[in-house]
RNA sequence: GGGCAAGUGGCGGAAUUGGUAUACGCGCUGGUCUUAGAAACCAGUGCCGCAAGGCUUAAGAGUUCGAGUCUCUUCUUGCCCA
């Protein structure tokens, strides 16, 4: 048998498949996308599983007669281009742009059937021009606001940190120590949706639980209440949040965060000073707030105990109360709260249990944070801790001194950064402090492509000529806002942009968008779970409050989450990384390294990354084993939604199996009819047929893993039949069909193929006789429920036809036999059960 | 600490409305071919046992004619939130 050149059919059909569109007019549309990726440089094994999985779905809907829309763009501006380009001194701009050159060669290696005519990059002023504009309609809506808030500051980088770029109170780049900043920042006010993000979700039958769970966790919808304390002595009061008001008779403290109005009082105070210092350098994601180390300021006055008369309690400055939580400050129940025993603990502070699971412990040793009946409670005692707060709030409402209150986790999107490299925000201040959008007609406002990167703080600040400006209608004199959007904001909409990726007038053609909104299968990783998912979905509802006639409440109708591409690592005996071509294998699990032979240490498969040094570079496996292969493979080893362990060995045998489907494709167009046995022929198609059927369910159920063991199957089950009595017409037709079947999974192999069997019609999903499958069954036969033997018999046989071939020929016989049948079950086309006993 | 998943051969994994456990692939063993290796092909491959047969889905219990699948307890791992 002849190799086949992977490398000449496949450079053959990437030719052919960038004309070939997937639209046919006269099907219903399908909107197939994956998370456009960000040009880093190279595309890495996580494109490609991603990459390939759609493909899979986008050329089996329109294999089916969908009219599929399939795009693909780039997420293109974002702080590695500033990096680069300080490292490389080469333009952000024209860093990305090689990136994505080179990105999109790589991606067309793997035979996508993309359609490049509709490739977009957030960072083209054709596209950021109407993102400008989307801002503005943010603005008139009300969704956009400008407010001072407390951040995650990195003193080196100058710039603030997203909290999950916060690791362990330091900057994951800088390893500086993050302050906390009051800073002026741009917000999406995604929380006037929050209760909309919630409901919406149970529309969303075709996202995975898990996702809908994490967003639910997110927006984190609870209830509790306002609530008043008096300040012993003075006319004056302090408003707290609490989600637990049923332990309001175990206050034994008020703890308020040292921004709090109340802190005027103390300014002068240079004890309070420092302590406020101290508190602005903890971050203010909450688990760096429950890590630190409870501590408090304590001041000189005490509140009054709302329900307990002539009880007072201590009122402290604490540095786990934020400001932009609840109100500020809280009251502390130290025996149910884990915060609150810290605190008590430390500064000796009354610690009163209020709730019981049954055991009074007089002396706990870590806040009972479960349910419980309420005790010491006066009037809410025996109550459970549900009923207990309904209970307490009504008093407290009766009382006046505060009311319910739902509280959303879900806090505004800050969108502010302090970059180069991002969209403009289309503002400007005047001389007199006003604020103002830009008119639309001036838009874009364009970067500026001078800049020095190279300064300290955002370049746009620094740049003299960009910053300051006129406003137009007034001639007045004005500066333009220096922050740029988060890269988040690029890609909560990029999706609509596809849909008409140059129309011109505004960010898009409504018509279009009616007809290819929503999204019909998004697939992507699942470290997208929450935020882009709902920024994404913020954006589809805040536009379709701005545009009426657009109505998409949610943009995603069906989301696949991949799981990730892992390896294992390496280091030699230094704990240098190394990449996985400088290592050579001895033995199982022993390496060494290829230029001196020192030993190696194996470190576990983990997903990949260039830190590790743990990841194989796609184009060298295109190269190698063809892009079919690495296709075929990344499907191949794990379900699609779990992680997948990369195997060179694996991708070779499956450049090995694509080479055996070839050979089987040739020996059928040189094989000369010897025959043709109508019985065996009528088995063939049955048994061929059945598995088509079985393809095509794994495929639609996204268990393409599934699908390429029945491949497997499929051609050891034809390998077998060849040199029997079919004929040739039947082996081709057949065949025909199962490349048709491989087309999603090897387009360039399966299209080769097929134009050598000569098929007429490529592009048409098989379709099978239902009645033109296997009749036959395998049946169990069990006695007291232990199978016994396994028999081949008809579909939708009758419980006596299976007793009479039992009781003639099978294995079952002789533990029947002698015995009494006391029962019997029996499962249509599945098994039959004899109970029986002496 | 809380929430959610998941634990099946040497490995990746099939078996999802409670009905044949270990499909398919990798690896391994033996063989054919070859000067040799590679490739290719053939056969075998959960465990115990010569066999008949028995045992086996993290551990233990329960429901059922029948449990990898359902329920409970325990252990372990992963993810998310802290």
């Amino acid at each position: 048998m002849e190799r086949i050149s992977f490398q000449a059919i496949e450079k053959k059909w990437q030719n052919k498949f960038a004309k070939e569109k997937l639209y046919n007019d006269k099907g219903k549309k399908f909107y197939c996308l994956e998370m456009f990726p960000y040009p880093s440089g190279k595309i890495h094994m996580g494109h490609v599983r991603n990459y390939t999985i759609g493909d899979v779905v986008a050329r089996y809907k329109y294999l089916n007669g969908f009219n599929v829309l399939h795009p693909m763009g780039w997420d293109s501006f974002g702080l590695p281009a500033e990096n680069a380009s300080k490292l490389n001194n080469l333009h952000p701009k024209d860093w990305t742009k090689k990136n994505i050159k080179i990105m999109k060669e790589q991606l067309k290696m793997l035979g996508l059937s993309i359609d490049w005519d509709l490739e977009i990059s957030t960072c083209d002023e054709d596209y950021y021009k109407h993102q400008q504009e989307l801002f503005i309609d943010f603005y008139n809506q009300g969704l956009v606001s400008r407010k001072e808030t407390y951040v995650n500051w990195d003193p080196v980088e100058k710039t603030v940190l997203a909290n999950e770029q916060v690791i362990n109170g330091r900057g994951w780049r800088s390893n500086a120590i993050v302050e906390r900043k009051k800073l002026s920042q741009w917000f999406f006010n995604i929380t006037k949706f929050s209760e909309e993000l919630l409901n919406d979700l149970e529309e969303l039958d075709g996202w995975p639980e898990k996702v809908k769970l994490m967003q639910k966790n997110w927006i984190g919808k609870s209830f509790g209440c306002e609530l008043e304390f008096k300040i012993a002595g003075m006319n004056q009061k302090i408003k707290v949040f609490t989600t637990r008001p049923d332990t309001i008779f175990g206050a034994s403290f008020l703890a308020l965060s040292t921004d709090h109005p109340l802190k005027k009082l103390f300014e002068k105070n240079p004890e309070f000073h420092s302590f406020k210092k101290k508190c602005d350098k903890t971050g203010t994601t909450e688990e760096a707030l429950a890590n630190a180390e409870k501590e408090g300021f304590k001041t000189n006055l005490l509140a009054e105990h709302p329900f307990i008369n002539n009880k007072k309690i201590p009122i402290y400055f604490a540095n786990f109360v934020l400001m932009d939580y609840g109100a500020g400050a809280i009251f502390g129940c130290p025996a149910h709260d884990q915060r609150d025993f810290d605190f008590a603990t430390k500064y000796n502070l009354e610690i009163k249990q209020v709730v019981s699971n049954g055991v009074n412990n007089q002396d706990l040793k870590e806040a009972y944070t479960g349910d419980g009946k309420l005790i010491n409670s006066e009037f809410l005692n025996g109550l459970n801790v549900n009923e207990a707060k309904i209970t307490i709030i009504k008093n407290i409402e009766n009382k006046g001194i505060g009311k319910k209150k739902t509280l959303f986790r879900l806090k505004d999107w800050g969108v502010s950064r302090q970059r180069y490299w991002g969209c403009p925000i289309p503002v400007i201040y005047l001389e007199d402090g006003s604020v103002h959008t830009v008119d639309k007609s001036e838009l874009p406002i364009k970067l500026p492509e001078d800049i020095d990167l190279n300064s300290n703080g955002n370049p746009l600040d620094n740049h003299p000529t960009w910053k300051n400006t006129i406003q137009k209608k007034t001639g007045k004199k004005a500066i333009r806002e220096t922050d740029t959007l988060d890269t988040f904001v690029d890609s909560s909409w990029y999706f609509l942009r596809f849909c008409s990726p140059n129309h011109r007038s505004s960010p898009f053609d409504q018509k279009k968008i009616k007809y290819w909104m929503p999204i019909d299968q998004y697939i992507g990783g699942i470290e997208h779970a929450i935020l882009h998912l709902l920024y994404s979905r913020f954006f589809s509802k805040a536009i379709s409050k701005c545009h009426k006639n657009v109505g998409i409440s949610e943009p995603f109708k069906n989301l696949f989450t991949q799981g990730m591409v892992c390896h294992e690592s390496y280091r030699d005996e230094l704990g240098n990384w190394l990449y996985p071509s400088e290592v050579e294998k001895l033995e199982e699990n022993k390496y060494q390294k290829k230029i001196d032979k020192s030993k190696v240490i194996v470190g576990p498969p983990e997903s990949m990354s260039k830190s590790k040094k743990n990841t194989i570079d796609p184009e060298t496996m295109i190269n190698q084993y063809g892009a079919d292969a690495v296709r075929w493979f990344i499907l191949s080893d794990s379900p699609p939604e779990k992680d997948v362990q990369w195997s060179d060995v694996g991708v070779a045998s499956a450049n090995k199996f694509l080479q055996k489907i070839w050979n089987l494709n040739i020996s059928i167009i040189q094989k000369k009819d010897n025959g043709s046995d109508k019985n065996l022929e009528k088995k063939f198609n049955e048994e061929i047929n059945s598995y088509i059927s079985k393809i095509d369910k794994s495929i639609q159920k996204f268990r393409f893993n599934v699908s390429v063991a029945l491949f497997y199957e499929l051609y050891n089950f034809i390998n077998r039949s060849v040199n029997l009595n079919v004929s040739v017409k039947i082996l081709k037709d057949n065949i025909e069909n199962i490349m048709k079947l491989m087309i999603p999974f090897i387009p360039h192999l399966a299209r080769e193929c097929l134009d050598l069997l000569k098929c007429k019609n490529p592009n048409k999903w098989p379709t099978i006789d239902i009645n033109s499958v296997i009749k036959k069954v395998k049946f169990a036969v069990q006695v007291n429920g232990k199978t016994r033997d396994v028999i081949s018999v008809e579909k939708n046989s009758k419980e006596d036809d299976i007793n009479q071939i039992v009781l003639r020929n099978s294995k079952a016989k002789k533990y029947i036999k002698n015995k009494k049948i006391t029962k019997t079950i029996f499962v249509k086309d599945k098994i039959i059960n004899y109970i029986v006993s002496n």
